[in-house]
DNA sequence: AATGAATGAGTGTTCATTCAT
DNA sequence: AATGAATGAACACTCATTCAT
């Protein structure tokens, strides 16, 4: 029983290695079974499709996320000069640890054939979060909240948001292009977010 | 022989869109045929495999982007407030017209197997042009250029380019999400991107 | 141990509905196990293997069979205009009673592989009991018996026999598709028989 | 083109004989391919899936029936005593040379998951056909036509059409079993036939 | 007597690619 | 330049059966 657990997470860890590397429609099951040390018709004891797999694993990024949102909101409940490292850390952190899992994530939002896509909801709950503590910064300044919502949305999305999805996607591939190590890249890239997206909310 | 041309451009524009949709691994060869309404051996006679329809289609992007820059360079040599608003058309623009293989792009470059990726490889050429227009926008000043270079790059490929990218993958989701217009979305990205990525380059 | 004799008993009765309505080999260990409420290696526990589920299936019907022929012979042991109708609804109730297992025997029977098979097997004992019936039968009113025995062989085979198995196979479909109820199907079939395999026996 | 319509052909016929011999679960596409010396995908490429191979057999089944119907009504539109020989081998000649198929549709018919059948259909259409007959026959006797019709049909389906696909079942079995002939056996179920089934047309 | 977990060998189906014309 | 037919190598998924407890 408790071998059974490890054994299941170990198909869903490996999956995701797997996914990442190759995408989903170029990973194959086989591979995922070799590379777990499990017998290929165990993967589908556990779950009823390749697809499912992918469910599973788009699923715990979500949990994730909603974790780290509550954490955040928590420990940084409004945003102020102070708070801005502890935020950025905060938020470096949670993508560089579930950067396999966004690759997916961002590769499979990319298919142009549906609605909406994981990234989308995912911005929502990241974006819809960080929007209450700048509302919530405004009233404890004695300000009033700026009207124009959708701008807010807006930036949060694209300049707040894809930085990291950025990073999360290409940390690596700039470790290896431009020669530069992971510290750097993320010491630089705080200095960067701080002039540009948080610049904006200091008016 | 127009024919042969035009019916060589057909597959490859019917590829773009299959790719896009159903991304490269996800797309069959089979669909591409019936879609562009020619026999599926054809594609063969016109390419050698399904890799190089991808491999032609990218370069596609790599040429347009060059003639992007090119005429970038001529029209808006320098930053200057002035002419912020014909460059942020000139990027919007490009990657709208470009968005099904942008997004191509992007499912291919989030696959961790590879050193570099497509995406890399345009952002550099992009970053470099822009990191140009800035040394000369200094330079016509009188001001010296800032040592920090890498900052600059940094900063160019994650809040520079990143958001145009995003822009291009996540538009249409955007619009039926959140319910937004073309124009509208367009318009707040402008403004966004006023305040953040554009107002770094002002001190 | 009563209910180790009740849980194999589950098992068969189990098995002998779901390979009657998918076939021997349509049907799945799988979903015996599900529907019968056991563990499916429990059912590797009772039986070595899902063809020996099917033996056990088929030597039941032929016990039945004996049992039945059995007692016929010892209450109509021979064929008079009298007991007719006894001889008949003994025989309904039986093909009715067994009709699942008759049509897994028949699907079977029905493969090309196979010199001989269960339906071959039955019909021999049943046909050569109710040989034996009329010849006692010749034998009372004191006539000779028939030279051609295999006339009578292929006699209560293809007329006396089939329209049995076939009302076992076709029973409901009839019920369904020509809106009869099981009574007057039983009662109609009755009269066809007396007119034509009966009535062959009165000359 | 020829030759396309000669592989699917022969891609039907090894089918055909698989089918019959294994059974439509127990029958494997790889062999039917390896049997009909093709290649297993190019059997994908004529029928949609193995379901679509049965589907085409069994209409074939259907359109032979429905010829030698209209056959049989032009050749013998009444029943007599005179060409009660020429029907009885019309029928035989028909399910002899399509026993394969019929012992696919038999086995596919036990199976107890589906309201109607082929063979209920296939026996609609024949009983239909030779009530039909035994209607002319009467009125060309100048009688009145009986009104139990039920009864008609009970007795087509079960006395008439049974023992002949009871032949195409058991045709070969019966030949090894019991060391008899084609001709043999053929020859003693006429006997049969006329004395049950036939002599219940006579009254 | 009973079970959850595991497996080898397959099973229908698909796919990129090639051949012959 | 174009096509219908053909193929080898997968591919996701399944199944009867067994193991360990």
């Amino acid at each position: 029983m408790r071998d059974s657990v490890e054994t299941r997470a170990r198909i869903l860890k490996t999956a995701e290695r797997i996914f990442s590397e190759e995408g989903f429609d170029g990973a194959r099951v086989d591979t995922i079974a070799k590379e777990a040390g499990v017998n290929k018709a165990l993967i589908y004891y556990y779950f009823k499709s390749k697809e499912e797999i992918l469910e599973t694993i788009l699923s715990g990024l979500f949990e994730d996320a909603k974790n780290m949102i509550i954490r955040s909101a928590e420990n940084t409940p409004d945003i102020s000069g102070d708070n801005y490292r502890e935020l950025f850390d905060m938020y470096i952190d949670f993508v560089t640890k579930n950067r396999k899992i966004i690759k997916i994530a961002v590769a499979e939002s990319a298919k142009d054939n549906k609605k909406s896509s994981v990234i989308m909801e995912l911005g929502k709950i990241i974006v819809n979060a960080e929007i209450e503590k700048i509302r919530r910064s405004y009233n404890a300044k004695g300000l009033h909240f700026p009207e124009d919502e959708k701008e807010l949305l807006v930036m949060e999305f694209f300049t707040g948001l894809m930085p990291f999805l950025a990073y999360a996607l290409y940390k690596e591939q700039w470790e290896s292009v431009y020669n530069i190590s992971e510290d750097e890249l993320r010491e630089t890239l705080y200095r960067v977010y701080q002039k540009t997206h948080l610049a904006a909310h200091l008016e």
